[in-house]
DNA sequence: AAATGCGGGGCTT
DNA sequence: AAGCCCCGCATTT
């Protein structure tokens, strides 16, 4: 059995942040007894501890658009987000959702992609910074030693999430599968899938796209651009839709077939996890709507509520749910030009007031938060030993009103019906908490929260057209403490049938 | 072409 | 000095 199913099999909360190490430790734990399973979406406070035989883990890869960063620091390889590139004018995508594209690595790259027009309105791409970790992108870090490979995040991504890496992969690739085969001849285009077929792993099946038919490619061109929030089975080419589905959904080894999800397993929520649980960012969002709209309904006892949204409802509408009103969004996202403090110029042109921007201190400890008073001091923990200090910002309504938006997810054939029942779980149940302990951290006075200060809740969720996965963040952030089938279903799933562009760089 | 990793170097605290 | 970021370069995918 996989350490990892081991994991998941006892409920216990990351091996990483079981054990008290932090990634600028001289020596860091020996003997390993177990790894993490992989997490491709880390968001918050979190450790893990993978396998050096971790392929993914080899790689230091994210969902998240992470560039390396220089550290000076041999051992540690820094990254840092790159948030995600939406549309500036927010258009609404044909299901409802918005755009929310993968910024490219590569500063050139990037550059070149904000050039482009937004597929759907034409408009100009915009690209959301990631300022999650106290007014700074959220870093990862890695760090091989031994047969483990340690990893730290460390912040509160504040923007949601781009296509994951593989998407932007199959996306591309198809893309280019098409545009290959529509402009040479039939013959020559059938030969050269063959080809392709033969030579592809990506797990991506053309052989159902009628060739006979241009405008079935043109169908295939566009589904192959992501588009949060499509229902699956909207897809006009069930088959390809299947395809795409397989790959950018289950990349690998990490989600289990659709059956899987029918297990119960599955619905059970995770055992409270400790201080890194905090997703602050969605603290006032309307995430929950029908379960805790108002924070301050929130029991003042009850620091952590942890909703383990349905994790088989897949990632793919958790950045689609983040999508929600991207007018108020822009409101907390756009750089407040009125004071900064520190100005950094974007590859936007843009000016990114740091200071001013309201951060979410990875201190609060959970999601329902009262909303301190304004300038008040929080203490921040930086990216290593530092501590800071700025003034507090409330986070605002930042992805709030995106109700009804995901309307789609109910009509997603892998989600079973069944799977929306609700639980309500107390960590009692979990026996005793994992204890997490971290008083000699240099990571400084993170909150040192015992798996015992936390109410695991689980709230009803029932109801077949509500926004099941609008708080698919906690159950990331869950995901991100807990072992378990972290991801995914992707934004390829999503894809619109009736959405058309051109251009392969998207 | 883009992703990835390394390392020099500037700026700020 | 530490921490952050930008940039260029080399290698890999």
């Amino acid at each position: 059995m996989p350490a990892a199913a081991v994991q998941e099999a006892v409920g216990v909360c990351s091996y990483g942040m079981q054990l008290s190490w932090d990634i600028n430790d001289p020596q860091m734990p020996q003997e390993l007894a177990l790894f993490d399973q992989f997490r491709e979406w880390p968001d918050g406070y979190v450790r893990f501890i993978y396998s050096s035989d971790e392929k993914k883990a080899q790689r230091h890869l994210s969902g998240w658009a992470m560039r390396n960063t220089n550290n000076h620091n041999g051992l540690i390889l820094k990254k840092s987000c790159l948030g995600v590139v939406v549309c500036a004018q927010a258009c609404a995508l044909p299901d409802g959702s918005r755009l929310q594209l993968r910024p490219a690595i590569c500063d050139k790259a990037r550059l070149k992609q904000q050039k482009k027009a937004c597929p759907n309105c034409h408009s100009a791409l915009e690209l959301i910074p990631c300022r999650g970790h106290s007014g700074y992108p959220v870093t990862n870090f890695w760090r091989l030693d031994g047969n483990a490979i340690f990893f730290q995040a460390k912040g509160v991504h504040d923007h949601p999430r781009p296509e994951s890496k593989s998407e932007t992969e199959a996306r591309r690739s198809a893309f280019k599968r098409q545009m290959a085969s529509f402009y040479q001849p039939q013959k020559k285009r059938i030969r050269e899938f063959e080809v392709e077929e033969n030579q592809d792993n990506s797990g991506l099946d053309f052989s159902s796209i009628p060739l006979e038919n241009p405008e079935d490619f043109d169908i295939v061109t566009e589904t192959s651009f992501p588009i949060p929030g499509q229902p699956c089975p909207s897809f006009p080419n069930s088959d390809t839709y299947k395809a795409t589905c397989d790959l950018a959904t289950f990349q690998g080894d990490k989600m289990p077939p659709f059956q899987k999800y029918s297990s119960p397993r599955i619905y059970l929520p995770r055992p409270p996890c400790s201080y890194e649980l905090a997703n602050p960012a969605y603290t006032n969002s309307n995430a929950y709507p029908t379960l805790y709209k108002d924070s301050t309904s929130i029991p003042n006892d009850t620091d952590c509520i942890h909703l383990n949204t349905l994790q088989y409802n897949v990632n793919s509408y958790s950045s689609y749910e983040r999508s929600f009103d991207f007018t108020n969004k822009q409101h907390v996202w756009k750089p407040s030009l009125g004071k900064p403090s520190r100005v950094e110029k974007t590859n936007h042109g843009q000016f990114r007031a740091v200071a001013t921007h309201p951060y979410y201190n990875p201190e609060l400890p959970c999601r329902y938060l009262t909303t301190p008073p304004p300038g008040a001091l929080q203490t921040v923990i930086t990216t290593t030993t530092k501590v800071s200090y700025q003034a507090y910002q409330p986070p605002g309504r930042k992805y709030s009103d995106g109700l009804g938006e995901v309307k789609s997810l109910s009509s997603c054939s892998y989600a079973p019906e069944d799977a929306r029942m609700s639980v309500a779980v107390y960590p009692e149940a979990w026996g005793p908490p994992a204890t997490v302990t971290r008083a000699a951290s240099p990571s400084g006075p993170l909150p040192m929260k015992t798996a015992g200060d936390c109410r695991a809740t689980r709230p009803t969720m029932a109801m077949p057209h509500q926004p099941v996965s609008s708080r698919t963040d906690e159950a990331e952030t869950w995901d991100a403490c807990l072992s378990g089938p972290g991801s995914a279903i992707s934004h390829s799933e999503r894809v619109g049938p009736f959405f058309s562009y051109n251009n392969e760089d998207f």
